[in-house]
DNA sequence: TTTACTGCAAAGTCTTTGCAGCAAG
DNA sequence: CTTGCTGCAAAGACTTTGCAGTAAA
């Protein structure tokens, strides 16, 4: 993962001003693991930046993908970002459902995969999704809680 | 994969009603193991009738999706349809970035993958992509035309 | 001072929905 | 003949773009 100073910096590196709303940006995602759509982004910076517009948010997501700075993945709900991972090495994730958080998986099946020499490999998806141990926690407590509830009517 | 008249008697098992649109749209299914987009079942629609509309189109994917007889994926290009596998034995799938057909894998990595008692697996998505065997060829005759001509100049 | 960034408004793409006439069963 | 399907038009969600004022370097 990318840091906050990496982000902004590899931003100032390419001639890219970097204004507070993009400082704000670089912190979100130089400390967070986690997929965030741009509605996500938005509702965070609208509680700093006040007249903040949703194009902006936008314009300042596709430019920092296009940097290389953040990593933009397509999921079910839509599109989402998140601080890219170092490249060093190769690596896949699990994906927590609820909060959307990442932890690397150091195993590629893709060596292990027979692929008839009839069809030319260029890319592969491996993604694990579930729920991490705070996200369960949560949800245990909930149905506890919502069970207690049922009791009580 | 389900066969063309797989799919229309699970729909009209439903209580649909098997118009002619629906019949083309089972066949192009049934007959075809790639991804559609919208836009693609459409077009191979418009053909046939002319005043097409492309909610009907819309609404019979939907509708189709929600029956079970079609997949629905999300790639980085958009939302795209294909007949469903059939769920006897667990699978995934390479698919040419090409033509869009797909190719069974009959291994699966989840068995291997190490995932920490911390995170409760719910899915996961193995998928590679590249190009077919038809596809591949016809790109390298590509290729071959495109040095050809440059020769010429 | 210069050039890039921002917010506003508007447009563009993809998808869904309400309605009235039409057709499958 | 009854209920669901279709095309039309309109709206909705999400994303992009042109413009003029503002601010970073």
């Amino acid at each position: 993962m990318l840091s906050t100073d990496q982000i902004l910096e590899a931003m100032s590196g390419q001639g890219l001003r970097i204004t507070d709303q993009r400082k704000t940006l670089a912190k979100l995602f130089g400390e967070n693991t986690g997929y965030l759509s741009a509605k996500d982004v938005y509702e965070h910076m609208g509680r700093k930046y006040s007249g903040l517009s949703f194009d902006t948010v936008y314009r300042n997501l596709r430019i920092m993908e296009e940097l290389g700075v953040l990593e933009q993945v397509v999921f079910e709900e839509g599109v989402k970002f998140k601080g890219s991972c170092n490249q060093d090495h190769h690596h896949h994730h699990m994906i927590c459902l609820q909060c959307m958080k990442t932890y690397p998986i150091n195993f590629c099946p893709m060596n292990l995969t027979d692929t008839p020499d009839q069809f030319r490999v260029v890319k592969h998806k491996f993604e694990v999704f579930g729920y991490c141990k705070d996200c369960e926690q949560n949800r245990e407590e909930e149905i506890a809680l919502a069970a207690h509830g049922k009791e009580g009517r």
